[in-house]
DNA sequence: ACAATGAATGTCAGCGCTGACATGATCAGT
DNA sequence: ACTGATCATGTCAGCGCTGACATTCATTGT
């Protein structure tokens, strides 16, 4: 019981199998006649194409890949999910490579990998989009690649960039407009990317509205990774650490904003063991309005990114035939507004 | 700037292609000093097979698809990531395809989507298991399948079940064990097997211990999803709606056992909202111990499926080269008791 | 009426690999 | 030394498709 071919196709409506090819890969130079037939007998004998034959015969893989961290969060599951549909969509298909890079370099990953699938493009969310040294291979071997809001050589290759500054900013104006003057910042590394972003942009944004230096704690996440310790914490451990180095002072911040949801999660959980209550006496923020910002509670403010339209303009970008040119998208990040924030408290004075 | 192919290391070393080839795979009729030349040369050269070549000529794809459902839970998100470490160890590629048992059939979907991948085997998690109509068409385009924890017709193929059954019991026992005797079910569609086992099992296991129906206050899932009117639910949305049910009632259960963990944060949410206190008020226990389980506050008492073990045999049904004989594999069920879980209060009486 | 155009369709090699089979070399047993 | 078995290696077609190019035929302008 062999499968369908082309020149199946072909003898039962009497014409060169590349005429059935023109059909089924939508050249117009068929007359609609024939196209028609062809057609029928197609769905009829239930003809598919063997995608082998085709990459073989186009050299083309018709693969997307696309790095995954080991841990799932709400980010990349989603990314993967929308990466995968936009995938169907152009009649492409989605490698995961899954990429840890505590234990190996993206490049090195890539080696083992990928790179045997030969993807025609590959998708490379921050951290993997950094690394220099698998940028280079990818442009040796050359398969495109779209980068996801990456820190370093913004200049070398498409970027989709969710608008981190913007986002922050409605973060800050949303605690400005809500009477808060005292705040607190627990930071990423700005080594990422986002992290130096985000963090700059909350202390712009409330410096523009007259805000000193002097009212904005900030706590640095490495340094909460080495009060911690060992190797064994989770974001919200972090984030309680955050909480209890900004909230156990002489005068607390009224609003905290973090770097990410779990973050936010973990100075809520430490607020309210130290009797704080959220929002009434502390308004908290996040990032990204991950599955962490509706299980905490109070659910949390948060400000969204895009993450299917990312996905889909990154395969988009990877799978049109036109090289799309080297640029950098923006992508507007929305506030999500939720009940871990409200009016600052009185009590202050 | 073409690709190394099997014929230029041939012509490098002074060989003939197919001698190449066999040392790629690894055939054992290759001297040991031409294996030792032909593989330096591969190393140097940087040779990589041509997978659509190579799948062309063995009329296999090493792809292995697999069913997911639209919105991510825990229990599939570890299990597309452990297939797809399971897939690389074999040489495969794992193929996602989404599917919406609400919007189209798994047989359509098959129909629309990964047929034309003509993946070497399929894993079916549940819902897309019981779709007869796929499996009827999956033998008849002999295509092997895999399913997991199947509702109907058992003996039909090879399927890997974890023991809801006993992973339900132990959960209904230990609430037994701290005296709850009001209980709440937030049950999953009967026509998921795992769905019905575990409704089933949690019941049975109270009755034998002398609980009456009438104390056993069920919400199912599908009128939830009902409820919610639209399609942008999450798990978690829908648990805090089933939560309300079950608690803003004349006798609320004391003791609350959902399909999945994130069901059971929404729960526990709503419990909150409602000023309910978990564990002090309420106990509620979910399944799989997934990430909700820890970021819930308090963490959740729940049950865990060995999920990696399960896609790796499932992977290695497919992947392998003998065809396994039909059969069942049982994976244990393990009980985690957290914090959401304690003694049943006084205050009943 | 005739060349020039262009649209519809056909021909054919070859993408890189492997399966089936053929060949030649080596070796044990008589 | 000769036979047959065993092992290492080679030959070659063909998997199904598409790109480049060739051919056929109807149409148009002059």
């Amino acid at each position: 019981m062999r499968a369908v071919t082309l020149e199946d196709i072909a003898g039962i409506v009497g014409v060169s199998a590349k005429t059935v090819s023109r059909v089924v890969n939508k050249d117009p130079h068929v007359s609609p006649a024939t196209r028609q037939r062809i057609s029928d007998a197609i769905e009829q004998a239930g003809y598919r194409p063997n995608l082998a034959a085709r990459s073989l015969a186009t050299a083309r893989s018709n693969l997307i890949g696309i790095f995954v961290p080991p841990a799932g969060s709400h980010f990349f599951s989603e990314l993967v999910r929308s990466a995968m549909r936009a995938c169907r969509e152009h009649g492409y298909n989605l490698a995961l490579e899954e990429f840890d890079g505590r234990r190996e370099s993206a490049a090195d990953t890539y080696r083992r990998g990928l790179r045997q699938q030969r993807c025609d493009g590959v998708i490379l969310p921050p951290v993997a989009g950094d690394d220099m040294d698998l940028l280079d291979l990818l442009d040796q071997d050359g398969v495109r690649y779209v980068r996801i809001s990456p820190a370093a050589q913004l200049h070398r290759s498409l970027s989709i960039n969710a608008d981190h500054a913007r986002g922050t900013a409605a973060v800050a104006e949303h605690f400005w407009a809500n009477g808060h003057r005292r705040f607190g910042l627990v930071a990423a590394n700005p080594g990422v990317a986002s992290g130096r972003i985000r963090r700059e942009s909350f202390i712009g944004a409330l410096m523009s509205r007259g805000i000193g230096l002097e009212a904005i704690e900030i706590v640095e996440f490495d340094s909460l990774v080495d009060q911690w310790g060992g190797t064994d914490w989770s974001l919200i451990d972090l984030g309680r650490l955050g909480g209890r180095r900004l909230l156990d002072t002489e005068a607390p911040p009224t609003a905290i904003f973090t770097y990410n949801d779990e973050l936010a999660a973990g100075v809520v959980a430490e607020a309210q063991a130290l009797g704080i209550s959220v929002p009434r006496d502390l308004s908290v923020a996040g990032f990204d309005d991950s599955d962490a910002a509706r299980l905490c509670s109070p659910a949390l403010t948060t400000a969204r990114q895009p993450i299917a339209d990312i996905a889909a303009m990154a395969v988009a970008a990877l799978a049109g035939e036109p090289q799309m040119p080297y640029q950098a998208i923006s992508c507007p990040v929305s506030l999500v507004v939720r009940q871990s924030t409200a009016t600052a408290p009185m009590s202050g004075f």
